[in-house]
DNA sequence: ACCGTAGCGGAACGCGGTTCCGCTTGGCCA
DNA sequence: TGGCCAAGCGGAACCGCGTTCCGCTACGGT
């Protein structure tokens, strides 16, 4: 019952470099984008590259380090709409927007949702797990309310707009805040081939 | 008049290495993708990674040369389009299928489009000059048409849909044509705010 | 056959992630 | 308070990749 700690005690000067490993970390990615070198964030948390490896196994775990909170809200954020406006489409909208503007606020984030190359592999687990049973949920409201198409599932959803989402900043040219509008608007058109009502 | 060659006249062996490179990279393409290492292209060509690098200034050049017969088709594609089919959506439906065949078909092509890294910057340029001014025609006249909204660009659309694209083999969950089907479906709804009629 | 140079091969470099290992030092115990 | 020892640290070292460089080879005109 006293038990202050589940965890075997860590040593004073860990836990002071893992905090300071996250701090540097959210600086680094803010300055530069979550590409960052990891020896970089290691020189601005003032330790060596050893220590970022101690306390992250891999780079990736690093970045869902930085950003649990912000996925954490997000996730909370689809049951929240939900129950805030009465249409569930509405609802799948606001979540979406907000997704988005956690992606294109973060250099770089959106491309980690790709699968695509094996460097990100923790992250794209985090972010999936997380966040893809939300997204069903919104998804399956709006099907059951008829707004919309009901044969996409949440992971390709969340995929399209990581896809849409993925280097979007430092191009003017394009917006990819409209671009998944153009998707979102997609969903209520009825599948080729679909009986007409 | 007699002038077989404009360009100065190049050795044999030079000719015959372009040749196998091409030939070494296209199949290295097939079986890896186009994120295959440059010294394993060389190996296949039986070459030094100089002569490579000597006939291609950068990777990138090199998955030029390999694609640009089906880029090249893929922008014909378009006027051959409009002129075959009366309803230019319908054209500019086709044309984007035929976008996307050609870019699942290759690995790793689609990621190219983005221009994220600065890895593949030639890829990108051509990419987009060669077939940018074919997607604003066929955007241009379904917007015409009184088809879809026409506050989008060629350029976004095909950012569009190669974020959609980008990483799609290899993942069963995921169906990329169904992806950009919502996409381009979602072109016919107005813009929001926009009058209605 | 001879020679100048276009062209070649592959070692070497820079960069980024990750691993390894000898040294330092925090924290417990006497 | 001093001493011990492993948790923890730093950064050199390693690997893979794109790209550059340079000494040698051999093509092809004379």
């Amino acid at each position: 019952m006293a038990r202050i700690d589940e965890v075997p005690r860590r040593r004073a000067d860990a836990r002071r470099n893992e905090e300071a490993l996250l701090d540097a970390a959210a600086a680094a990615f803010v300055a530069t984008g979550v590409e960052v070198p990891v020896r970089d964030i290691a020189a601005r948390a003032g330790v060596g590259v050893g220590t970022v490896y101690r306390h992250f196994p891999t780079r990736a775990d690093l970045v869902v380090a930085v950003y649990r909170h912000q996925v954490e809200a997000c996730a909370d954020a689809g049951p929240t709409h939900l129950a805030e406006v009465a249409s569930p489409y509405e609802a799948l909208v606001r979540w979406v927007d907000g997704f988005v503007d956690f992606l294109v606020t973060k250099h770089g984030l959106a491309g980690a949702l790709r699968g695509d190359g094996s460097r990100f592999d923790a992250l794209h687990g985090y972010f999936l797990e997380r966040l893809v049973p939300v997204c069903d949920e919104l998804l399956a409201a709006a099907a059951a309310a008829g707004e919309i198409r009901d044969d996409l599932s949440g992971y390709e959803l969340m995929r399209g707009v990581g896809g849409l989402c993925a280097g979007a900043e430092d191009d003017e040219r394009y917006d990819a805040r409209r671009l998944v509008g153009v998707l979102v608007a997609g969903l209520r058109a009825r599948p080729p081939g679909s009986p007409r009502r």
